[in-house]
Order: structure tokens, then C-alpha cells, then sequence
DNA sequence: AGCATCTCGATACATTATATCGGTATCACC
DNA sequence: GGTGATACCGATATAATGTATCGAGATGCT
């Protein structure tokens, strides 16, 4: 990012009913995970979905309140760790920034191109990191360093 | 991490003339790259590879100075970002944290399982999301959640 | 009602990372 | 061997990001 100032304005995010539909939309999976959509929790998403990119923790706590007033920084922390839990959001780790989900498939494994000039993201289908270039390439992309990480339990730990 | 305490101790890292060797070709490697291996450098190599596992970088600040004194931040970042850019060690990004790289080519793909239980992890070949479990369950692993980040420029910004 | 569990708000604190500035080393060139 | 350009370093200060903890309220169940 900040390497050149290319203005470009990328797609915007959602308003109106788009965003009502998609608050109510995330309800319902919320409550067939058995999970309760809270207000901050529906507030965060609002936040993100409003914003249509990928958004740091400390700029939704600055806009949290309804009421203009910033909010705890634990309120959002739990907000989005909750989100990502549900697959509502996911959080770009080398951005240290939380996005909506823009597929709708649950625990899917994420996948992102990132822009290092201008910022832009995308989510797109996960991809093997040498067909990278040749996918990235329909969106004019070009890739300079792709990472993988895999979480989960090791021999040891999940037997 | 630190969800269960089963006590594995792995595999260490290196020693002796086995850390001269790497330290010195890693040197080569600088200096065909026509970069400097500057003292601060090899010394934040020299830890990474002495450890043989991720480390934090206010840990290796800690342990800086040869003379035990701790470092400067900035001078531990600023090394660490070198040894990088330079493909000798990877960040990863969802630990915070710093390893020596151990495959040998220079700006490959980075790809790693971690335990989030002991917090084990292990340099890997790139795959494909969909073909991790397959690949991770050679060494046992039971992966949960993958991300894949790809930094680049975007057709607006590359052109 | 009584109890377990989840969630929240608030305070305080911990961890991770960077901006900036003045000085030194290194190198290319003359 | 001087001179300027660049890369690098050390130091200070501060910014940005993320958590531990605790008491109170909400929710669901029996
Ligand atoms: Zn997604
Ligand atoms: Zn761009
Ligand atoms: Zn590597
Ligand atoms: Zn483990």
C-alpha cells in the first residue's frame, strides 16, 4: 500500500436493503448454528458489510456506537472473533484487518489477493499457490508473495 | 495452543558447525544477491536458527544482544524484514511470529501447519486448500482452517 | 424459582510494530 | 583521495493491535 497513488475507486459495499437482506440473511444461519446474533454482533457486521472492504478493529471500534461514540475495544474483538467463528467474516492476517464474507458456504477455506499499492482485496476461490498467477491474472493481478497457513491439531496432539 | 498440554518436545534446531554452515551459506546467498549480511542480520538469523521453531519478535529481542543485553525493536524488525525479503526466513502472519525458512529456493511459496494446540509447526510444500487435509494427514495433522493470502498489485496498479 | 451458561461493558494492561532523526559505513564516480 | 548518493544502524519516542479479568445482566433449562 502508499507505494503509488493510483485512485481508483473499487466497488462500493452495501446500503439500503441489500444490507437489510443480508443482516436478516446472516440471522437466520446465526440461528440454525444455534448461536444468537447480539447487537454487537450485528453491528459489527453492518460495519463491514457497509464498509465492502476490509476494515482494521480500531476503525470499527472509532464508528461503533450508534450513537457516535466508540466502543471497547473487547466488544469488537469478541464481535468479529464471533463472525469469523460462524464464517460471517473472516480476518486477513497480514493485514491485521476483518472483511465481510462474500461467499456464502460455511467454514470455507478463505483466500484473498491483496493489493500492496492500493489496498484493494478480493476473495476468491482457494487456489494451489503455483496456479496463483494463472487465476489472479483474469483480475489482472500480479503476485509477488502468496503464504498458506493451515491450523489445526498435529499427530501428537489430536490423537 | 495451550487447548491441551501434551508435552512433545520436537525436533530442535541447529548447532555447532550445522549453524555455521547455514550461516554461511546464507551469507553467499546475501552476497549473490548483492545484499550485505550486516552483524545485526546474521545474529537474528543465527537465532532462528538456533530455535528451529517460530519465534516472536520481542523474544528475539530479548536475547539479542551477545553480551545478553536485549535490542532495539526497530533493529530486530528491521533484520527480520530483511532475512524476508531475502526468502532466508517467512512471517507468519497468524502467529505474529518468525521462522528460518527451510527449503533452500529463494521467494517460494510459503506454506504452514501449525498446531494451535502445542503450537507445533512445519514448513510445507504449497498445495491447494482442498488438497491440505490429504497432504497434512501424512504427518497426522488434522487441519481446521486454512487461509491463503496473495500480495500483489492489482490490474489498476501494475498497469 | 434455581441453576448453568453465554454474553456484555468496563478497566486496566500486554503485545506488537513504526516514525523519525542524526550518525556511520559503503560504494560509485570523478 | 575527495565527494556525493545510498544503505544501514542505534536510539528515543510513540503508535497500533490485542487480552485478562471481573461483576452484572440475559437466556435457557428443569
Ligand atoms: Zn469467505
Ligand atoms: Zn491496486
Ligand atoms: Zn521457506
Ligand atoms: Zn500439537
Amino acid at each position: 500500500m502508499a507505494e503509488c497513488e493510483h485512485d481508483h475507486d473499487g466497488p462500493e459495499g452495501l446500503s439500503g436493503h441489500h444490507l437489510s437482506h443480508a443482516l436478516h440473511d446472516a440471522e437466520d444461519r446465526c440461528v440454525r448454528a444455534g448461536e444468537r446474533m447480539t447487537q454487537p454482533r450485528r453491528r459489527a457486521l453492518e460495519l463491514l458489510l457497509e464498509a465492502g472492504k476490509p476494515m482494521k478493529a480500531y476503525d470499527l471500534i472509532e464508528i461503533f456506537g450508534e450513537d457516535g461514540r466508540p466502543a471497547k475495544p473487547p466488544t469488537v474483538y469478541r464481535a468479529l472473533d464471533f463472525l469469523a467463528k460462524l464464517g460471517l467474516a473472516h480476518r486477513i492476517e497480514s493485514l491485521n484487518a476483518y472483511v465481510a464474507c462474500e461467499m456464502g458456504e460455511r467454514n470455507h477455506a478463505a483466500a484473498f489477493l491483496i493489493c500492496d499499492c492500493c489496498g484493494a482485496t478480493e476473495e476468491v476461490e482457494p487456489f494451489a499457490p503455483e496456479k496463483v498467477q494463472a487465476a489472479a491474472s483474469k483480475s489482472g493481478y500480479i503476485i509477488e508473495a502468496v503464504t498458506v497457513e493451515a491450523h489445526g491439531r498435529c499427530g501428537a496432539c489430536a490423537s
